[in-house]
RNA sequence: GCGAUCGUAGCUCAGUUGGUUAGAGCGCCGGUUUGUGGUACCGGAGGUCGCGGGUUCAAACCCCGUCGAUCGCCCCA
């Protein structure tokens, strides 16, 4: 007695009208990317656990508890990606990719975290990924962004969904901030949540959107970072904002947006819905100037985002199964291979056909009927010979009777 | 890692305060009816009630554990 392995919890079996609009967001995003002139890059799926352990800093918990670590067979430590940036930035510093700098590339497929699964979020989930590297311009930021704005407009989600932008500023910006929202917060520590007075330590940005309410309480009156930008700051973040109403991309302005990761500076956005629950964050992304360097590269500006597959394609909604243009019905045995011509005299024109040919034979036409094609061509035989009949409309009817002949 | 809700045929779900051989619809297979036709009827296959313990004369139902799902917290895209 053999019991039928389960799937590992956080995986999925993406299947029928669920997988049609999965398929149709990476679809859309291969288009768009080619607009932006974004270059198609493959990653591998697991690299040296060191890339990710010094690029996203061992402190975060994305690190420290929520990476597929192991060792390989010859002992070295090798993790699964958590995340599309690092890999790629390894890429750029061991590939000679700087020659092309600023380079522009794109890339999907999966990524793991070792996390509780719940709606929108999964232990192997799927993300786009948009990375532009070598630009210290506002203006690749800019172009990032009208590249996600447009994909969702393709998609047709981008009604519900709004761009949150913010700036934390260049290094020095965003540490004196940093160190100002720490004062700030510690001379409150009593009174925040248990978790923000944990946060205060690793990572006291993270405060500002915490959702309990003991926290919200001072988070109004804490220090903002424009009070902390340098005048190179400010300008970056202008040339940004003026470029996006340049290119009609909407945002709104959003203080308390931060991110996780040490390395981001200047431009933090993310494209938000309402309509996923907790799981709001449907693209995210960044500047990361300071990352190349904690690989042990040359300081490199860098901006990117990613995007939730899973998120867009539930925004998407079902999309429902592909019909086949021609359902081929074989309604005697006898004329089993002259099915088979049909199907392949169809297919070979460019129509999607599919083949009824088992089951019980006075059945089979309502097996055709009930799969709701547009056509339907039936093979019987009469006075010894196949006899095919068509229902269709009129045009389909007759170039499927001319190609059946 | 923490909390809440849930877990009965392939799917969607019933199953009354614990009480005989656990049901329906859809789907699947077959038969009859119809015969250019999405009809109707009949029959069939398919379930150790997630898994493992416990309480009881008796457990799908109560208790404990475990695995999984869902929704939050945390984290993050």
């Amino acid at each position: 007695m053999s019991k039928t392995p389960q799937a590992i919890r956080g995986t999925q079996d993406i299947f029928g009208a669920e997988a049609e609009a999965f398929a149709h967001v990476v679809e859309t995003f291969e288009r768009v990317r080619r607009l932006y002139r974004f270059r198609r890059v493959e990653m591998p799926v697991f690299e040296k656990t060191e890339v990710f352990a010094r690029s996203l800093g061992e402190t975060t918990d994305v690190v420290s508890k929520e990476m597929y670590s192991f060792e390989d067979r010859g002992g070295e430590s090798l993790t699964l990606r958590p995340e599309f940036t690092a890999g790629i930035a390894r890429a750029y510093l061991t590939d000679g990719w700087r020659q092309y700098a600023p380079l522009k590339v794109a890339t999907h497929g999966p990524l793991f975290r070792y996390e509780r699964p719940q709606k929108g979020r999964y232990r192997q989930f799927h993300q786009l990924d948009a990375e532009v590297i070598g630009a210290a311009e506002p203006q690749a930021d800019v172009e990032l962004l009208a590249m996600a704005d447009q994909l969702l407009k393709e998609l047709g989600i981008a009604d519900g969904v709004t761009l949150q932008l913010n700036t934390l500023g260049d290094g020095d910006s965003r540490e004196a901030w940093r160190a100002a929202l720490v004062d700030y917060f510690a001379a409150h520590r009593a009174q925040l949540s248990e978790d923000s007075q944990d946060r205060l330590k690793r990572n006291p940005l993270r405060i500002l959107d915490s959702k309990d309410p003991r926290d919200r309480a001072f988070v109004a009156d804490a220090p903002k970072i424009d009070d902390y930008l340098s005048g190179e700051a400010q300008d970056f973040f202008g040339a940004v904002t003026t470029g996006l109403d340049a290119a009609g991309v909407a945002w709104t302005r959003e203080p308390s947006l931060v991110r996780g990761l040490d390395y981001y500076r200047h431009t933090a956005f993310e494209f938000v819905t309402d309509r996923l629950g907790a799981q709001g964050t449907v693209i995210g992304g960044g500047r990361y100037d300071g990352l190349m360097e904690s690989l042990g590269g040359p300081a490199t500006p860098a901006v990117g985002w990613a995007a939730g597959i899973e998120r867009l394609a539930m925004l998407v909604g079902e999309r429902g199964d592909s019909v086949a243009d021609v359902v081929v019905v074989v309604e005697d045995d006898a004329q089993f291979a002259r099915g088979i011509e049909a199907v392949t005299a169809l297919r070979r024109e460019g129509l999607s056909a599919e083949l009824v040919a088992s089951g019980s034979p006075r059945k089979r036409f309502d097996k055709a009927v009930k799969m709701g094609v547009g056509a339907i061509a039936s093979i019987s035989t009469a006075d010894g010979a196949a006899k095919i009949s068509v229902r269709a409309d009129d045009t389909l009817a007759a170039r499927i009777e001319s190609l059946l002949r």
